[in-house]
DNA sequence: CGCCAGGCCGTGT
DNA sequence: ACACGGCATGGC
């Protein structure tokens, strides 16, 4: 996936963002996202990593693992207090523990349990669905909805919206709201509109991951914009940042 | 030791 | 509608 030069800071912040794509593939490769050996087990790290560094989401993970509970069926049967237990390395068992305990409940009413069926509803609907649950806001939701039910949708993490900031693709946003959530979720679209539909999900898909894989180096709140794949961007402002 | 992580929610204004 | 603090733990 080839580059080019930077676009000229004038341009559509989509077509901007559509070249950080580029440049981030070609200089990491393909991401192979989620990092996940099954869809619930994906979603159960979709809600372990809210505000939590994944090595200790993998923790927890292992220990649902080797406590053979990491198929629904399993989960399903655990105590909440076991459950939050074994989610003690990504915190947050108060919430985090209800919360998956919620999902399971849902899936088992209203879906007979069946991640197929969950995942056949239509993209608008299954949305809202996820929203209403306890813990589980718009990337949660977002990145359930493209990463383990396989809809095509955008996941506007953290890393993405200051990488859009710290690049001025989108107005300084000090609060994280629902609605810079959903401008920047609708920037992402835009910037991948002139691609085919069929091939949403999985553009979605990569670029998230690789919005992390920069984030993690580059990105972060105390950051490091050094070496940055995406510097000559940056470097193109006529202004200097304040990060 | 202090900062921060692949957010979300309740409360106050 | 939005800003703000709490939620917990561990890596670096």
């Amino acid at each position: 996936m080839k580059a080019g030069p930077a676009p000229d800071r004038a341009l559509d912040p989509a077509l901007r963002l559509r070249w950080m794509h580029d440049r981030l593939a070609e200089t990491y490769g393909a991401q192979h996202w989620w990092p996940a050996e099954s869809a619930f087990e994906m979603i159960l790290g979709a809600y372990l990593t809210q505000n939590t560094a994944w090595k200790a989401v993998e923790r927890s993970l292992a220990n649902l693992r080797a406590a053979g509970v990491l198929p629904v069926d399993g989960l399903r049967a655990l105590p909440l207090a076991a459950l939050q237990r074994a989610i003690q390395p990504s915190g947050f068992p108060t919430r985090k523990g209800p919360a998956l305990k919620a999902f399971v409940a849902m899936l088992d009413a209203e879906f007979s349990g069946s991640l197929e069926a969950l995942a056949a509803c239509p993209t608008a609907a299954l949305r809202a669905r996820l929203l209403a649950l306890p813990g589980v806001g718009p990337e949660t939701a977002d990145a359930i909805l493209l990463y383990a039910l396989g809809h095509a949708v955008p996941v506007a993490d953290e890393y993405l919206r200051r990488i859009s900031e710290r690049h001025q693709l989108i107005d300084p946003a000090p609060g994280r709201n629902r609605q810079g959530y959903e401008s920047m979720a609708e920037l992402t679209r835009q910037a991948f509109a002139s691609d085919a539909p069929e091939s949403h999900a999985r553009l979605f898909n990569e670029f998230h991951a690789l919005a992390v894989a920069v984030g993690k180096i580059h990105c972060r709140r105390t950051a490091h914009c050094a070496g940055c794949p995406l510097e000559a961007d940056l470097r193109q402002s006529s202004r200097p940042l304040t990060v």
